[in-house]
DNA sequence: CGGCTTACG
DNA sequence: CGTAG
DNA sequence: GCCG
């Protein structure tokens, strides 16, 4: 099954990696945050937080195995829940079973069996599909019925309701706890015996109730990012790996900057001129090798031809042979040696038969005919002119090439079918939009949204993902990720960071703007049946600095347990996500910006950082300067 | 010869 | 069909 | 197009 991983190339050999890292911990979770408020003081007291000499942050003690609180992301494992398929409308019913399992909770088998294990202990870790577990530990069933009623009429076996410490629970009871991201005391929500009067309503109000039941001591905070470090862009420019991290100096105000506190691999692990050994092998994954920017310099010319195929591939919708041309070029940008012959080439994953002729082929003459024929042909011009108009993609562009259309003038005089109002904007600033933008007014930009957003609610958390994050000196667009350094709180705040800012003259386009509710806040909204657990945002927009071209950004926001998956998901390079998730996939496991979820036991693995989502994976962290495939 | 990332609008 | 990495 |  996960075979593959192992084949050819090492990198299973390092999935049992040791974990030397030690975790930033909190000195005091407890001290209240007002002095962080508005603007400035968060300089003046950056640190809460000690942080060790390790690479990482994380969030809080989420890493810490020996202590799952304060921060838990699964704090419903052990919990092994039946609902009761009468009294409890099914939309509602699928809703509380997938965020059950989202937080770790487990679902009770149609078919009960002995119970075995005791009920409030998670021994299982989520790895292990298969061990035992009770048949259930806890019934829930509609608010307001009496056990009676629940025994008799709520569908559930009636030999559930006779196993030792088994909870019977209102719905209430797994709302209060998704509501509070904690396992609340079921005490307050168990269905009573007689014709007594249902428990508290849920809601907001009852909160007090239920954590004085559930926690006599003093309700610790919500998970927060103080361990976060805080980040200020720097004036110091470059161009090169370092400067995405190293990060200690506080924001001059208003929120925080998450960044990487990983120093930057030690880049070129050898000369880079030496001759390819006899021995030398590349794993398969891409997202199993470190692919750094410089080290890509060194076979870039003869990746180049490949990588423009991929592109033409890509534009004229061959999905596949762009699969294949981008691999292949990974290969070659994560090589250590100077190619220089054809069996050199043959010996990295992706380079065989056609594209190693291809390489010979430039190795000899210094072009590919292929290359020259399909990308600067007519149609391969064509094709890339009309993919860089926001909204086209293969399809359209394909399309409108067939009905005759060769040049931009031809799109505006005479718009073709399927043209849309996206396609205008796009062509008004087709030529601002496609110049690459530098890092400067990257960071230029990135202050200003820092400032707006912080005016919005001073504690927002951001960082830049994408090409900026992996340390590129030139992005094509910007990408901003936005979270809340109390989960949940995050919700609702980029519109009104947006506005802002177009109030201001910054955004001047806003190509999108998605959004979607999840739990907080709004437990049974209608959406939240529609399977759409988590609250994210999303805007695509365009903005612009006095004097410069529009440039393209990309907004999003998500919930605090996501960030580190959101975050390892929008830095990139396409092909490395695409090959983090196959080897997930591999591994058993489903991988998304939502979570890292084991596909049989289904239950997510719960990751504080990008660093354990690596570990959980067994791979070996990629600063994200190494993803540059 | 089948598979090749995933989720969203 | 399009978007994103 | 390459891999298993």
């Amino acid at each position: 099954m996960t075979e593959r991983a192992s084949q050819r190339r090492t990198s299973s050999e390092v999935s049992e990696h040791p974990r030397p890292t030690k975790h930033i911990v909190l000195e005091d979770s407890d001290s209240d945050d007002d002095e962080r408020g508005v603007a400035g003081v968060v300089a003046a007291k950056p640190v809460k937080l000690v942080q060790s000499s390790s690479d990482d942050v994380s969030i809080a003690a989420a890493a810490n195995p020996s202590q799952p609180h304060p921060v838990d992301h699964a704090f419903l494992h052990g919990c092994v829940i039946a609902i009761a398929p009468r009294g409890v409308p099914s939309s509602q019913a699928k809703v509380l079973v997938r965020l059950a399992v989202r937080f770790g909770a487990s679902l009770a088998a149609s078919t009960p069996a002995p119970a075995s294990s005791s009920p409030s202990k998670p021994p299982q870790r989520p790895a292990q599909s298969s061990s035992p577990q009770p048949a259930a530990t806890h019934l829930v069933c509609a608010a307001r019925w009496s056990l009676d009623k629940a025994r008799a009429s709520s569908g559930l076996p009636s030999e559930l309701f006779a196993l030792p410490g088994v909870h019977v629970v209102s719905v209430d009871w797994l709302n209060a706890c998704f509501v509070q991201k904690q396992h609340l005391d079921e005490s307050g929500f168990s269905l009573l015996p007689e014709e007594v009067d249902a428990p508290v309503l849920v809601s907001e109000t009852s909160s007090s109730a239920t954590k004085s039941a559930a926690h006599p001591e003093p309700p610790r905070r919500t998970q927060t990012v103080d361990a976060l470090e805080f980040y200020k862009p720097k004036d110091k420019q470059s161009d090169d790996v370092d400067h995405c991290d190293d990060a200690t100096a506080p924001a001059a105000s208003g929120i925080r900057w998450f960044t990487d506190a990983l120093p930057p691999k030690p880049a070129i692990p050898r000369p880079l001129e030496d001759h390819m050994p006899a021995d030398f092998q590349m794993p398969m994954f891409e997202c199993e090798r470190s692919t750094t920017l410089a080290m890509a310099e060194l076979n870039a010319s003869v990746a180049a031809p490949l990588s423009a195929l991929a592109e033409f591939y890509k534009t004229s919708g061959d999905d596949i042979r762009y699969l294949a041309f981008r691999r292949a070029v990974a290969s070659l940008r994560a090589c250590p040696f100077r190619i220089r012959s054809v069996d050199e080439a043959l010996r990295l994953p992706f380079i065989s038969g056609k594209i190693a002729l291809l390489i010979g082929e430039q190795l000899r003459h210094g072009h590919v005919k292929r290359h020259l024929e399909l990308c600067n042909g007519k149609l391969g011009r064509t094709l890339q002119l009309f993919t860089r108009i926001l909204g086209v993609g293969s399809k359209l562009a394909l399309m409108w090439y067939e009905s005759g259309y060769r040049t931009l003038q031809d799109l505006s005089s005479r718009p073709p079918r399927g043209w849309r109002a996206l396609h205008s904007l796009g062509l008004e600033l087709y030529n601002d939009i496609t110049q690459q933008i530098p890092r400067a007014e990257v960071e230029e930009f990135g202050e200003l949204f820092r400032q707006h957003a912080a005016r919005v609610d001073p504690n927002l958390v951001m960082t830049f993902s994408g090409g900026f994050r992996r340390g590129k000196s030139t992005v094509s667009d910007v990408d901003i990720l936005i979270t809340h350094e109390t989960e949940g709180l995050q919700n609702n705040k980029l519109f009104a960071i947006v506005q802002s800012l177009e109030e201001a003259g910054i955004i001047t386009h806003r190509a999108s703007y998605h959004t979607s509710f999840g739990y907080e806040g709004n437990f049974f909204s209608p959406i939240i049946s529609h399977q759409r657990l988590n609250h994210n945002e999303r805007c695509l927009a365009v903005f612009r600095l006095p004097g410069r071209p529009h440039r393209r950004v990309d907004i999003i926001s998500c919930p605090l347990h996501d960030f580190p998956f959101t975050l390892l998901g929008w830095t990139g390079t396409d092909i490395f996500e695409r090959s983090i998730r196959e080897w997930a996939t591999r591994k058993g496991y489903h991988l998304s910006n939502h979570g890292l979820e084991h596909r049989t036991a289904n239950v997510f693995t719960p990751c504080a950082t990008e660093k354990d989502v690596f570990d959980a994976l067994g791979l070996e962290y990629r600063h994200p300067t190494e993803r540059n495939c």
